[in-house]
DNA sequence: TTTCCATCATGGCTTTCGCG
DNA sequence: CGCGAAAGCCATGATGGAAA
């Protein structure tokens, strides 16, 4: 059966690439490749470079992949990945852009990093890179055509023992139970204190530490008692300093009529299929949507789009209207708040944007607010003017008799030189910017005492038990809440999802039919969730669907919560897991909030923080228990190694340096 | 406890253009 | 034609303050 379908499976291939290529992987190591894996058999089609090239190059034509232009731009990101990571044409792709490719990327990226290259040279090569994958891994599903899901670890071990040695040579050479290795390979999960196994299947196969154990859920930490202190939580400097500039409201609420209508006009400009008759940059259209996330009554002036009778919404233009009105707010703030001064009547149109000398100083007043740090957000008003006032296809540029009353609009000329000038003062100052931007929020700051206990999770235990002492045991809806609220926490500890997908998450089927989401599989709770419905649905989500268990500690929470506490907050046809009595047959909206509250009274030394929160010290805790076990980070936030290693990369030295150091003085005693 | 309205902050891409 | 850079889309999250 299996035979057969690689059969047909070659067959397939031979279809589409013209060179006939061996079975075994022989791919030759380049002098650069230090993280070559060991030889080992795999069941991948067998495809080289030279080969994954034609295939793109043929889609490319007949429109199935990037479009003409953007193919050189492909084959040279991986010519150059390619000679960085010293593969050749005909060298076999195997699990360089598979299982690999993290790892493989992350190279690439650190030799264009100590090149020198910039930031965005680099995040286009990973980009272009990734496309490449994507077609290795569109070719895959077409060879495969078996839609198994299998775990992460049932994978790895799969690719390592297919087509090698039998198992059971394998289970005896390597010192583990022929059968557990059996079950694993059927996929169930390693018991808990097995890993030993698993480790010595690493070292069995020349595999790097972690490389099977990171695959798994995480370890249950052990338990840790550290006492609360009582002292007033520390302050947050950011939040400070929030609470002050959010005292000075000077953004523009009321624009005129002439302001509206030029808006309105920008607006048909960037939402219409024609542009308006007017140049406009490729990807320079906003999207529009006929489904907002907000109710009817919600929807405001400057983000709704009439189109052939048709009113849709574009985010977009809510958020660059926020910005633009902001700037103009700023421009007729009065001088001693720190404004430009400018008459109101005056400053109220898309033309303020040409003015480089304000526009330099709202930058420099919007730095010193946020306490002299440069960071991206201050980049948004500037990338507006620049894009406005290109000297091609900038709407200003090409609307010069729609601002009459600008002093430039009488002359072509002049009014071309105006717009060229602001057009490269914009730039430059994003340039400037860009390379000297630093964060001006440390979003761990309110957490900082928790994350710097050895286990982290700990705190969460500490606060779940404090939960439990002041149950409300009086039946009503006090105690419905209260199990709510505990039983938020207890699941962001086992699966910390963002805050969007725990409002969302259902536990039962939705009206249009989809299954729920928190759902009992085989006497297993577990948590699946639609690619499409994550953050990052681009980026780590593409690749992996969230399909994962809760831990087993939850499960009676999970039963006596839908048993008993949810009905009294919801309708029946409510099909959310966290529910308010507030609107009984929607989401929990103020779950945020709520997770704030909770938070602030339970865990130690904390203000108050939001569920994002609880992916920190989530994956804090795993990198402290396991020190460089990214791997398993990643596979609990569903994000990518390469993600989570940039954010914690903090965590790498102390802890690694400290987790040595256990581990050597273990091995010297008694030397 | 929940909702509402602001403001501020940032991430993660993809595609196209201009130049030599 | 290939390289390197430019352009910019589209979201989401975090928080304060106040009121329902």
């Amino acid at each position: 059966m299996k035979e057969k379908g690689q059969e047909r499976r070659l067959e397939q291939l031979k279809r589409h690439y013209t060179a006939p290529v061996p079975l075994d992987d022989t791919t030759p190591a380049g002098e650069r490749h230090r993280f070559r894996a060991p030889k080992r058999p795999m069941t991948l089609p067998p495809l080289t470079f030279a080969q994954l090239k034609n295939v793109m190059i043929e889609r490319s034509r007949s429109g199935d992949a990037v479009s003409a232009s953007s193919l050189p731009n492909a084959m040279s990101a991986l010519v150059q990945f390619m000679a960085e990571r010293g593969f050749r044409d005909d060298s076999l792709i195997g699990t360089h852009l598979r299982a690999s490719y993290y790892k493989q990327v992350a190279a690439h990226v650190k030799a264009l990093r100590e090149e020198g290259r910039p930031g965005a040279y680099i995040r286009n090569r990973k980009s272009l890179v990734k496309q490449w994958r994507a077609l290795v891994l569109e070719l895959d599903r077409q060879a495969a055509a078996q839609g198994g899901t299998e775990t992460p670890l049932q994978r790895a071990l799969r690719e390592l023992l297919d087509g090698g040695l039998p198992l059971k040579t394998v289970a005896s050479r390597a010192r583990v139970p022929h059968a557990s290795l059996k079950r694993w390979l059927r996929g169930s999960l390693p018991q808990r204190g097995k890993l030993g196994h698993l480790q010595s299947l690493e070292r069995f196969f020349g595999q790097p530490p972690g490389t099977l154990t990171d695959l798994l859920p995480i370890a249950r930490p052990s338990a840790g008692s550290e006492s609360a202190s009582e002292a007033e939580p520390p302050k947050i400097a950011y939040r400070a300093r929030l609470g002050e500039q959010i005292k000075l409201k000077y953004r523009l609420k009321d624009p005129c009529e002439t302001l509206v209508k030029e808006w309105k006009d920008f607006l048909l400009h960037k939402t219409s299929l024609t542009a308006s008759g007017l140049k406009r940059q490729k990807r320079g259209k906003w999207n529009t949507t006929s489904r907002p996330v907000k109710p009817e009554d919600k929807v405001q002036w400057f983000e709704s789009v009439t189109f052939l009778g048709q009113r849709t919404i574009c985010q977009t233009a809510a958020i660059t209207w926020t910005h633009f009105s902001q700037y103009v707010g700023w421009l007729s703030l009065a001088v001693e708040s720190g404004g430009a001064g400018l008459p109101a009547e005056a400053v109220q149109s898309l033309a303020s944007l040409l003015n480089r000398e304000h526009l330099e100083a709202y930058i420099e007043w919007r730095v010193a607010r946020a306490g002299g740090v440069l960071h991206r957000g201050i980049c948004s008003i500037l990338k507006l003017a620049a894009s406005i006032c290109h000297p091609v296809t900038g709407y200003l540029t090409q609307c010069r008799n729609r601002f009459p009353v600008h002093p430039d609009a009488r002359d072509e000329l002049a009014w071309n030189a105006t717009c060229r000038s602001a057009h490269e003062g914009a730039r430059q100052l994003i340039q400037h910017i860009e390379s000297t931007c630093e964060l001006s929020r440390d979003p761990s700051a309110p957490v900082a005492a928790i994350l710097s206990l050895p286990n982290p999770l700990a705190a969460i235990k500490d606060a779940t038990k404090r939960m439990d002492a002041v149950r409300p045991s009086t039946g009503g809806m006090a105690e419905a809440i209260w199990a709510r609220d505990r039983l938020m926490v207890k699941l962001l500890t086992s699966n910390p999802l963002r805050a969007k997908n725990l409002i969302l998450l259902t536990i039962a089927p939705s009206p249009s039919g989809e299954p729920a989401q928190l759902r009992e599989v085989n006497g297993v709770w577990r948590i699946a969730i639609d690619k499409k419905d994550f953050k990052n649905l681009a980026g780590a989500a593409k690749d992996r669907a969230y399909d994962m268990p809760v831990r087993r500690e939850l499960w009676s929470d999970i039963e006596a919560y839908r048993d008993t506490y949810r009905k009294m907050l919801a309708s029946p046809s409510n099909p959310y897991l966290f529910v308010s009595s507030k609107s009984p047959d929607g989401p929990m909206y103020s779950l945020n909030r709520q997770f704030e509250n909770i938070s602030k009274r339970y865990f130690s030394d904390c203000p108050g923080v939001g569920p994002q929160t609880m992916r920190h010290i989530v994956a804090t805790t795993i990198l402290k228990m396991h020190p460089n076990a990214w791997a398993a980070a990643a596979y609990v936030l569903h994000d990518r190694e390469e993600t989570v290693r940039k954010n914690y990369a903090h965590l790498a030295s102390d802890d690694a340096a400290r987790w040595l150091d256990e581990m050597m003085t273990k091995a010297l005693s008694g030397l």
